[in-house]
Parts: structure tokens; sequence; C-alpha cells
RNA sequence: GGUCGGAUGGCCGAGAGGCGAGGCAAGGGACUGCAAAUCCCUCUACACGGGUUCAAAUCCCGUUCCGACCUCCA
């Protein structure tokens, strides 16, 4: 047996994951800034952790989730002006789109999924922590600052030297003692939402907003702390600032995700458009789209195209085929398990792409057993293949990705027509008039229903595709 | 300037001293009335130059190129 071991940003290594509290994990997510749509890159980072815990879940671990919303910032404001819309509506609208996106790829919702603006209590409470510890001040400007000079392992997530850093250009340094010090509470500026605060109205600057919801619904120490590599600096930096500065001992191990890239280059505004997850969905399913960005290490970068999307759905499909085939021979659906291969690999700090080759392998054992009609053989491989995908949450028979289709009154009697038609077909194979016989699989395909021949007989799924 | 990644076959994408990961595409074959699906075979790659070693894609030194972060970022 092989135990789970995770990479940790912190030591840059990999290292046996060992929970604070036996059989609990508690993880705190970055989630979105709901500022714009989602792009795939937004979403892999919700794939890739998503991953994670399912495979904490299947390993008997009870997981809390919390991704956090972070629905109040000066894009969302410059939005709301620019949309005409009042900045909280602005925000309520692309939180739906993330949720939609993360519905459509079978995320599983958080434990809890909390709002920046919904924790300004929190907030407050930890800033009079840090400023009654000296570790933060107000210069009486309204604004908080952090005192970056005061603690010793800023920095220490990144490697980098405080000296070395290039000061901010549009810092303002008239209050700041020192200009790295970050904002923890920006003051309220004219016609802005500002909430009520000892050191006067303002809103919350982001870093702090995520210290205090992750203190809130996991402690002052929890197991897993994740997000975008991009956020190691300064976000997840400042995080632990604020947090350690407040005497919490905070995220005991930090998992970053790598990008998806196009071009070589991480994506960027005007990339991400054509990119975004619901124009995307207008080509492939979402388990489809599941599968490609989760079949990449998530550390390693993605690089993105059409044509790498279409191969991984196609890849996926023929799973997927397998997967169906076997319950059309043996009638049930398969049990998932999880074999040792797949354990092993994904216990390697999730090596999915290791667990993918051993989806490979029983898939193509899975066929064989279907040409050979050896049914426990069918039975096993269905098996091992479904438990992996149900943990890579691509299991075609989720329910999750069952929403659109057809009641089964309703296939029961498409297939009963399918049937009428199949068993004409038939009768023409058998008095071998093969042009009577092709134009019913042709009229059958131009309604996109695929017919294929097996040694059990016909059978026929639906594909799509058929000309209108 | 500082910090951190990367370069693997037609394409995607693992591996991290010794057994050709895997997938997709392509070609050939089996099966089939044809098609589809499936199976089998083929396609022996690790940016460059040195070095260490019995053995290097993997370790070391150097070089080139690409990318990320440095207070908006998944």
């Amino acid at each position: 047996m092989s135990s789970l071991a995770l990479y940790d940003t912190l030591t840059r290594t990999t290292s046996p994951f060992v929970p604070l509290k036996k059989g609990e994990v508690g993880i705190y997510l970055c989630g979105a800034t709901v500022q714009a749509p989602p792009h795939i890159g937004h979403v892999r980072s919700g794939v890739n952790f998503d991953i994670l815990r399912r495979w904490l879940t299947k390993s008997g671990y009870n997981v809390t989730f919390i991704r956090n919303v972070t629905d109040i910032d000066d894009k969302i404001l410059h939005k709301a002006v620019h949309e005409e819309m009042p900045w909280w509506a602005v925000a309520m609208k692309y939180e739906r789109a993330f949720t939609d996106a993360y519905d459509a790829l079978n995320v599983l919702p958080p434990t809890y999924e909390p709002r920046a603006t919904g924790h300004v209590t929190q907030m407050i409470e930890l800033m009079q922590t840090l400023i009654e510890k000296g570790a933060a001040y107000a210069p009486g400007n309204g604004d908080v600052y952090l005192e970056v000079r005061k603690l010793s392992s800023y920095l220490t997530l990144s490697r980098q030297k405080l000296d070395d850093l290039q000061p901010a250009a549009d810092a303002d340094e008239t209050y700041k003692k020192d200009p790295r010090d970050f904002a923890l509470w920006k003051a309220a500026k004219p016609g802005d939402p500002s909430w009520p605060t000892p050191w006067g109205p303002g809103r919350p600057g982001w870093h702090l907003e995520c210290s205090a919801m992750a203190h809130s619904y996991l402690g002052e120490a929890f197991d897993i702390h994740g997000g975008g590599l991009d956020l190691i600096f300064p976000h997840h930096e400042n995080e632990i600032a604020q947090s350690e500065a407040a005497g919490y001992a905070f995220a005991k191990r930090w998992l970053h995700n790598a990008w998806v890239t196009a071009s070589g280059e991480k994506m960027s505004k005007s990339l991400g458009n054509s990119l975004q997850v619901h124009e995307l969905l207008k080509t492939v399913r979402g388990i489809e789209l599941r599968w490609y960005l989760g079949s990449a290490h998530y550390r390693s970068m993605l690089e993105f195209s059409h044509e790498a999307l279409a191969e991984s759905a196609t890849a996926f499909k023929r799973i997927e085929g397998f997967l169906i085939r076997s319950v059309e021979i043996l009638g049930v659906q398969p049990t998932p398990t999880i074999s040792q291969t797949f354990t092993d690999a994904m216990n390697d700090d999730l090596a999915v792409p290791t667990a993918l080759a051993s989806i490979s392998e029983a898939l193509r054992t899975g066929n064989t057993a279907i040409t050979a009609g050896d049914k426990p053989v069918i039975a096993s491989a269905a098996n091992e293949i479904r438990g992996a995908l149900e943990v890579l949450g691509c299991d075609p028979f989720d329910p999750a990705f069952a929403g659109a289709g057809a009641s089964e009154d309703l296939n029961s009697a498409l297939d009963g027509v399918i049937q009428l038609a199949l068993a004409q077909r038939t009768a023409a194979r058998e008095r071998k008039d093969f042009a009577a016989s092709d134009q019913i699989r042709d009229g059958l395909a131009a309604l996109g229903i695929t017919i294929e021949d097996t040694a059990q007989g016909p059978r026929w799924s639906i594909t799509g595709n058929g000309s209108k």
C-alpha cells in the first residue's frame, strides 16, 4: 500500500501528507474574482483541486473544502461603471457564470463558498488583532497597512528578498512606512461602496479577505492552501504575513496549479475571451473538457489548442464507449473499484497522466474481452475504469452529466422505433439486399443515430451531427 | 535587476541514472457484404556543447531559446 505524498510549494519538495487531525482535511482554495466570465484557466484550477478533493475523499478523509468568492475589488467596480450595473449585480452575474461552469465540469460544490462582502466583521477583527500586536497600522487616511519589514518570514513562499522587489508603481507612499507595505483595507473613495470600521469607511483589500475567511471556516491552522501559480506572490505571501502576524499557524502545505497556456504564453485577457468555458462547451461536452483539463499533471503547463482538445475528446469517447457497451452486455452499470496502479499513481502527488496509462491498459483488456465474450473480464475492466473516472470526475454515469437526457419513457419508445427499423435492416441484409440495408443505416445516420454491427447484433447510439 | 519554471517523436503529454509511459494522428493487417467499433503491427524521441558514470532524456558545468512573477491575475 502506498500512501499519499504531495508537493509543497513552501519546501519545494514532495512529502508524505499527514493531516493535522486524523481522518480530516481542511482545504482553502482561492476562488474567482467575479468580474468576467470564466475561461478554461480558471476552471483548470477548479478541476485540479476537485480531483485532489475527490481523491482525499476516496482515501477515506472527511474533507472540508472552502473556496472563496471575491465579490468586491477594483475590477468589479470598474466593470460596474462599464456595464452600467450596480457592482453587486456585476459580482452576482459572474459568480453565476462561474458556478455554471463548475457545474458543467462536474466540479463538486465546496463545503462552503464564502463571499468577501459577507466577512467584513471578521476582517475588522483580524485588523484589530494585527494593530494590537503592532504588525499593522492605520495612518489616519482610512487605509490600514501591514508593516512587512517587521516580519522575519515574509517572502519565504516565493523565496524573494524584500529589497529585491520592485516598488509598486502606483503605491501611495505618503502614508506608508515602507513602499512595500500592503493595504489590508482601502479607504472609501467617493461613490464606491464602503463598510464602516474603527478607522473610517472603506472596503477590503484582496489579501485580507482570504486570511479572514480561512480562519473563520478552517481555524488557526489547516492542512492545504491552494491556488494558481500566479497567486504565490503577492497574494499568498500576504496571506501568510497577515495570518502569522496575527498568531495563526495558518496553512501547513501549499499547492499551486500551473496555467493553461496558448502559444506558450499564459492566457491573456484577449485570448481568454475565445477560450471562455461557455464557448468551448459549444464544441465539446463538459465531461470531455474536464477530461482534457484534468489529463495533464496539475503542476505542468497545459498548452491549449483546439486540436488537442478535440483529440482528447476522441480519446475519452473511446473509454466511454467501452463502458456503455459493457452495460449493454452485462445489463448492469459497473461498480467503481480502484486498482493498485491507479492508487499508486494518484498517491504520487496526483500523477494523473500515469494513472491514465493504467486506464488505457484496462481499456484494451476490456475491449478484447468484449470480442471474446468474456463477461468476468469485461466486468472487472469496466469496474476499474469507472472507479478511476469517478475520482477524476469524469464518470459518464454520474447524474451530473446526464442532465440533458430524455426521460426513460421517451428512451424506451425511441429504442422501440429504432429496433423496428433495425429489424427491417436485418431482414434486408439476410436477403442480401444491401442497398435497402444501407438506406436504412444512412437514414438513421442523417438523424444523428449511428448503427454498428457487432457480434451480438446491431447496436445504436445517438452521436449527433445528423444532417439538418 | 531579483525570484522561479520549461525545451521529450507529426501532435498532446508522462518519466527523473540502466527495462521503448500512455494517448491522438498516420500507414499496414485481422474482422466485416460495406461501414463502424475493436484488436494486432509499424512510426525508437528527449534544445545545444562539455563533464561525471560501467551506464545520462534523467546528475554536474556552460550555452541558446521560451515563459512566469516582482503589489490586477486560476
